[in-house]
DNA sequence: AAGCGGACGGTAAACGACTACCAAGAGCGC
DNA sequence: GCGCTCTTGGTAGTCGTTTACCGTCCGCTT
């Protein structure tokens, strides 16, 4: 593993030359620079990155810590972080936390110690601590979900408003008793979408179940909604994954999405189109999020002081057929 | 940012023993320990991880360097990954490489810089270029695909029988001309998964067409098969992304899957039993294939002597309704 | 020819942790 | 009281870079 003194010692030259002709710095002479090139590229010399952070006391990465890579929303999410911060030299690495506090903790812990230069998180709950990060004046960004500690910047989506509006469509299509299924108490999102759909059935009318976020869970509450003594004709989904579940749940009970259930979810999942009839959705806009995340984060890299900002995005209404009869 | 010395410092001792305390390492009076740890909590204090790993020359995180996030057979080897890395005490970061060679490149490079301690990598193609990883001594694992270069532990799938297997299903089903869509030349995978088709077939009755692993590529690939003079009657596809882009195609030209058109495709994606008809698919052992990746990973690291290892596992042929008539 | 300024490149001190080595003190047997 | 061992904790060197500071050399002006 060679070292930079290494290529000093075959370049015939200090490693203060050898620092400064490889990082394009004031003046080196042109064949002294050519020299150390070579000398470093015959010996693979890599710089190591740790001790040069250490130094320069800064790194170039990035840390976006999600709560599911399998969903397909954060992925987006992901791309949208990558592909800004790629343009401006950072590099992203992805930490998942899997709806899983301890592991979300680990991973705050790790981008604290490697010393990241920000970070973005999709906090998974209640009582996600980022006291450490801003202690350490660690930037940071929230998306998807607020912080239970109002500080820093987030970037969220109204769902509540989007739940009320995919409740009313559904209404408006001539469903009759709209009910809710939606995810895990104290996770922002899950609550907002189910708040909108309240806002709209009113709260006497609520018909509602949580489960995970996940396929699984979301089958057997959607069972036991539609066994109920009087079955909701009609579904806010609150994702994609629980789309399935859902889906699933009605094959099995032999309905027709639409016709005997109307069907309304979060997420434009690629699969959605396909199948039959196609799902109504509410349309998140995911890559944007990602890219509105790591501006306001590098922003804040370049000038800590900036006001702490929330940025709504809006989500969107796409009617196809599992919404109508 | 608080330091060892600070600690050291506020607690009235001496760095070194701030650290031993910390580490819980040798002989520490307790009540010292406690007045360090004390200390250490009231100035939030994190061990500078930089420092650290590069006087200790190690890091506990492994790098993970895929070629697509969205595609749910790489998450699913990222969480196999994670799950066992987790266990041993190792942060696992996702890299994104974007089946873009220059993006890994980077990401090789910063893996390097990082001095991570291990890397699960799934080669884009041809020409990457892990030298530099191999003469600092990394230890790596190539996924999916083998690497250029055979050298090093991998674990792949062995697409081509399971290929010839879903296409000889086809031809069971009394398709006449089947017909093939797959990945670009040069990527192993999909090389592979014509190559096992075209055993089938035959090479004088190949039929296929290559597209990006993508939707829209494969979308406009299908097209190009269905309007031919003499279209296929089935179609091995090999992903699940490019599925979606077949069945669209289908759609386009109003054709039924199954009835009109058989299709198998790779990858088990949680929605192909929801489509009508639920899509026949080569599940391929995706998160076991992460497991095991850092199993060898972790056990390459501990001892780096050991022989290199290709690990193949077998796809599953999961017949539905798509390939009948 | 002396003086001066600019360009170049070396020396050494950081960055923040870990740890080999050593010193001091306690306890103990003789 | 001496010397031995054992525990405990401090001193200082080290990991591999970057960079402030300084010396040297060269060419130019007067």
């Amino acid at each position: 593993m060679a070292t930079i003194s290494d290529v000093a010692a075959r370049a015939g030259v200090s490693t203060a030359t050898v620092s400064r002709a490889l990082n394009g710095k004031s003046t080196v002479d042109p064949t002294l620079a050519a020299r150390v090139q070579e000398a470093a590229t015959e010996l693979g010399y890599h710089p190591n990155g740790l001790a040069r952070n250490l130094r320069r006391q800064e790194t170039a990465v990035l840390a976006l810590i999600i709560s599911d890579v399998e969903n397909p929303f954060f992925t987006a999410i992901a791309r949208g972080v990558e592909d800004l911060a790629q343009r401006s030299g950072y590099s992203v690495v992805l930490c998942n936390s899997d709806e899983n506090e301890d592991k979300e903790r680990r991973y705050i812990e790790v981008a604290l110690q490697e010393r990241v230069a920000g970070v973005v998180l999709s906090p998974t709950g209640r009582s996600t601590n980022v006291e450490g990060l801003r202690r350490q004046g660690t930037p940071l960004v929230a998306v998807d979900r607020p912080l239970p500690t109002a500080a820093g910047d987030q970037v969220l989506v109204d769902t509540r408003h989007a739940a009320a509006e995919a409740t009313r469509h559904l209404l408006d299509g001539g469903y009759r008793r709209v009910g809710c299924l939606t995810g895990p108490a104290g996770v922002r999102t899950a609550d907002d979408r189910l708040a909108g759909y309240a806002d709209v059935v009113g709260e006497e009318n609520v018909l509602s179940r949580r489960a995970e976020y996940r396929a699984g869970g979301a089958q057997l509450a959607a069972l036991e909604l539609l066994d109920e003594p009087s079955p909701p004709d009609a579904l806010v989904v609150a994702n994609s994954t629980m789309a399935i579940g859902v889906l699933e749940a009605l094959a099995a009970r032999g309905l027709r999405p639409g016709r005997d259930v109307g069907i309304v979810s979060f997420d434009d999942a690629p699969w959605t189109t396909l199948i039959d009839p196609p799902l109504t959705v509410v349309a998140q806009p995911a890559y944007e999020v990602g890219r509105v995340a790591a501006q306001l984060l590098l922003a804040r890299i370049s000038d800590s002081s900036r006001d702490a900002s929330t940025t709504t995005l809006e989500a969107r209404l796409i009617v196809r057929k599992s919404s109508r009869r």
